[in-house]
DNA sequence: GTGGTCTAGACCACA
DNA sequence: GTGGTCTAGACCACG
């Protein structure tokens, strides 16, 4: 399973925090498991076309925190420990992520049945997409 | 009508530039109309507890967009220009924003299923704020 | 009062290892107090002819570990949480390197004798320093 | 006479300047005598349980430095060169350790009193040893 | 003025 | 091949 980052280099959060977010939550929600390898500091830097010191920054952030495990000379893997976030924890972020979904609508002056047209457009093509991926 | 500011301090994204988003978007969406005067920077640092220099640069920025205009020793206003976006623009914000919703979702291992509930959910509360605030 | 650093630059220690234990030690041992304020960051790189990233390296790990707190745009200052260590851990540690000092006489066939003269020596020094100092 | 090594693995300093440094001072003190045999890289290897490149490159160092010969297909031994340090060199290193010991110390706050007591403390124990060892 | 992030590139340590 | 440290220097964020 191959990890796809989405950065966004000048939105203001640090490129590296982008990165620690993301593996944390792939690892939190499954997508890595305990054992896996996370991609070379080189190999990631090369295909985000970033500085390999900024993901080593990301990497050692995340192996403070015990998420994953920096083997020198041999790789850097998912954390054995655990990892897993409490459903109820996932919950709140979702729970705030759609809030702010709102107020940001609310503030653009974009009606709630809109967004509720573009929500449910885009959950028709996500599940589709889950259906397949399986 | 007064704003109401919600700001992520330490979300990485600078705070000048979270104040500037919301009151872009604001101004996008009619909540605030050409000619609304804006709170001071005094008064906008004081209930925001940030630094005035923040709000400041903040302003001045919008300025520089040509969103605002300051008039030295009398306010800050909401200017007369061209401050709409297109409908079509800030669908495709919203776009953005959904599907990156999704995206998170999938990172988390969180269900499709449980997200369109808790939009659904949000949706129904959201839509009944609104009625009332008409 | 101001704390004199002492790098072995080509020991193979890390100098931002350096750095950390010296402040932590410093810390530890009442040498500073808590609210103490740190050099800046470019200050003691110049101090100690190093790149500023590497003071910032040493200064971030030590926020993490709850050493100092770092103000942006306002300073680095020790922390006021439980910074002292327990008489039992620094005995510990001083005895662990009385003992390195025993080894390292013994492979080097350098006899007891002379070293605890060297030692008693430095001790004499040290306490007249010491005297002198209050 | 067996060699005892006392590696610190996350100390930062190289493993292989470890081995590197405590090899010399045997040398040079008399442990080790010329001729006397090594431990083949792989023993060595696994009684630290270090990776067998680490133990091969702190070799070949001592043999570029002229203290280890390696005679391939037979093993490892001391030279005959001029191992032994000036004792004016010894005593420059221990009066340099001793030196740190009052350093860290100092930065502890913790008591010469004290120090000097620990000190002799593991001198009795040291010099019983020795007497024992002869 | 403070600290924070990032880059480009060198060199080292470990397997 | 892996990751780790450091430098020089640019630019940003915050006060």
């Amino acid at each position: 399973m191959k990890l796809h980052f989405y950065l966004q280099p000048s939105s203001g959060v640090p490129i590296y925090k982008q990165i620690i977010k993301q593996i944390k939550h792939a690892a939190a929600g499954g997508l890595l498991s305990a054992g896996d390898q996370l991609p070379s500091v080189r190999e990631l830097s090369e295909d985000l076309t970033i500085n390999p010191n900024t993901v080593s920054k990301a990497y050692q952030e995340l192996e403070r925190d015990g998420i994953i495990e920096i083997i020198h000379g041999v790789g850097t893997f998912v954390s054995k420990g655990n990892i897993f976030m409490e459903e109820k924890e996932k919950e709140g972020l979702m729970k705030n992520a759609v809030k702010q979904l709102f107020t940001e609508a609310y503030h653009l002056g974009f009606s709630f049945e809109r967004l509720k047209g573009l929500f449910l457009e885009a959950y028709e093509d996500a599940a589709v997409k889950g259906r397949k991926g399986d």
